[in-house]
RNA sequence: GGUGCUGUAGACAAAUUGGUAAAGUCACAGGGCUUUCAAUCCUGGGUUUGCGGGUUCAAGUCCCGUCAGCACUGCCA
């Protein structure tokens, strides 16, 4: 039977690393399998799901470039599907109606509480009889549907990253609620639990690959498959993803969003490869930065670890960095402009690309995030620049302004190149009987106001190409 | 409170069926290059698998106990 694996988010709230990262498995095992990625929207919470968060996790899968095969399909289009089945367990006596009110739900668990009992439901209405049933819906009650749980019950299963895993029905909280409150002879909403397994059936999901905050849905959701005359597929829990703290990373740690990575300047692919690496290793001598694609060949879960996996953003850093040095210029022009047109630098796309280019290909490098490239290149793009401390120090230097004011009176007037940027400063230092280490920093100072910065002698020339050159040294000067 | 999962250097982690642990990567430190910074290259340190027992010739790996962290415990997903 060919593969056939789904992420299933909910859209009550953007696309978020902990999804993503279970999308990348899910991708990443059904390309090696040859078989197919489904994506189903679970929008059964009709309270918070909104449509701009199912559009953001859609633009967040493509801008990852996990593109799924099947979908995306809504689960809301499916309710008369799984009120079909709901009847049917109904019918077998395996579900009931429980017209227990929220107060009274309440009033239970707030008692077991007291007496330090694990809070459960227990299943007080799962034998009433049709005396007591009329009465209640006399009442106007309106009822819930829960499905029979047995205390009994030993529910085991082989989780692909786990192992054994196995529960016991007693501790699973009594009958579960399959079905949100309706009048008599209706049935509600169907809840999560109940319909992730609906769909899993009909889809033909043949591995469940989830992260381990759902682990223990799993044997409830077992249950289901029995109840529901279906084969149970396979379950993979894989590592939650955690912060400096050791909790899961949620809204707090400040990315609520998988764009708000792209937003600090990582790319989509290297930020696919890090979530890779959260909880799962490359094989032998493979090395860490990868493809998806590549990574695909060789995935597998029993490379993929069972701790939770602690974010660490050195680690995404330095990828993206390797991402960025290896990138060909024009393509790294591309992804930067944006980033300099956002910080309201002054310049054309297009009449610009070459000059653009030519700083592309001095500061590319250097980059480890695509913002780094706004404060690199921030002395190129305004006219204007404030001398660090350091710069005006080295400015007021012995023999400094005479130097400086040497080189500005031989920059020519047609278009510096290297060769001759060169020879004006080997010029002066003859000239000026000055040592050419002064020449440097302080041409650097004069021209870029830091100290440090990229190549000096290319900032030079991309200045000059402005005609900047002579305003900063003028400044200097004066 | 209950249940479950997890626990290898600062981080991610590797380690055939128990058989020399800390491979590799990040980070960190030192050095080279660049008359700058970053990048890059070279070198280096850290140490004994949360803790305590047990089985065994041999335990990160198996068993028992213990501690810690996390997750779940909804008419949310």
């Amino acid at each position: 039977m060919s593969v056939r694996v789904r992420i299933a988010p909910s859209p009550t709230g953007n696309l978020h690393i902990g999804t993503a990262r279970t999308a990348v498995f899910n991708w990443l095992y059904a390309k090696n399998k040859g078989g197919s990625f489904i994506l189903r929207i679970e929008d059964t919470d009709l309270e918070r799901s909104k449509p701009e968060f199912t559009q953001n996790i859609l633009d967040g899968l493509k801008w990852l470039g996990l593109n799924w095969d099947e979908g995306p399909i809504f689960q809301t289009d499916r309710t008369a599907l799984y009120q079909t089945k709901i009847q049917s367990l109904l019918d077998q006596g395996l579900a009931y109606r429980a017209y227990d009110t929220p107060e009274e739900i309440e009033t239970m668990r707030a008692r077991q509480k007291a007496r330090n009992e694990a809070p459960r439901y227990d299943n007080r209405h799962r034998n009433l009889t049709p005396d007591q049933i009329a009465a209640y819906e006399a009442e106007g009650r309106t009822a819930v549907i829960r499905f029979k749980i047995e205390d009994s019950r030993e529910i085991t299963w082989t989780d692909l990253v786990r192992g054994n895993v196995s529960w016991k029905g007693r501790d699973l909280g009594g009958d579960m609620v399959i079905a949100r409150a309706s009048n008599t002879g209706t049935i509600g909403a169907p809840l999560y639990n109940f319909v992730v397994v609906v769909d899993d059936i009909d889809m033909g999901i043949t591995q469940v690959i989830r992260g381990e905050d759902h682990i223990g849905n799993t044997p409830k959701q077992i249950l289901l498959y029995e109840a529901l005359g279906a084969t149970v597929p396979e379950f993979g829990h894989t590592p939650l993803i955690l912060n400096e703290t050791g909790a899961k990373l949620s809204k707090r740690d400040g990315v609520t969003s998988i764009f708000d990575f792209k937003k600090m300047g990582y790319t989509a692919a290297a930020f696919c490869n890090y979530m890779t690496l959260l909880g799962w290793s490359p094989i032998e001598g493979m090395d860490e930065i990868f493809s998806l694609e590549s990574a695909s060949k060789v995935f597998g879960f029993d490379r993929v670890n069972k701790a939770g996996a602690k974010f660490d953003w050195d680690k995404l850093n330095w990828i993206n960095s390797q991402y960025l040095h290896a990138m060909p210029v024009p393509e790294l022009t591309d992804l930067l402009i944006p980033y300099w047109q956002e910080a309201g630098f002054a310049f054309d796309p297009i009449a610009d690309r070459p000059w653009l280019e030519r700083l592309v290909a001095v500061i590319g490098a250097s980059l480890a995030k695509l913002t780094d490239a706004v404060e690199m290149a921030e002395y190129l793009f305004t006219q204007a620049v404030t001398p660090t401390e350091d710069a005006t120090k080295q400015l007021g230097l012995d023999g400094v302004k005479d130097a400086l004011s040497a080189v500005l009176a031989a920059i020519p007037t047609e278009a510096l190149t290297e060769e001759s940027a060169k020879a004006i400063i080997d010029a002066v230092v003859k000239e000026k009987g000055v040592k050419k280490g002064l020449v440097m920093k302080s041409l650097r100072a004069g021209l870029t106001g830091s100290l440090q910065g990229p190549d000096l002698m290319q900032s030079w020339l991309l200045l000059n190409a402005k005609g900047w050159d002579r305003i900063r040294l003028t400044g200097a000067i004066g």
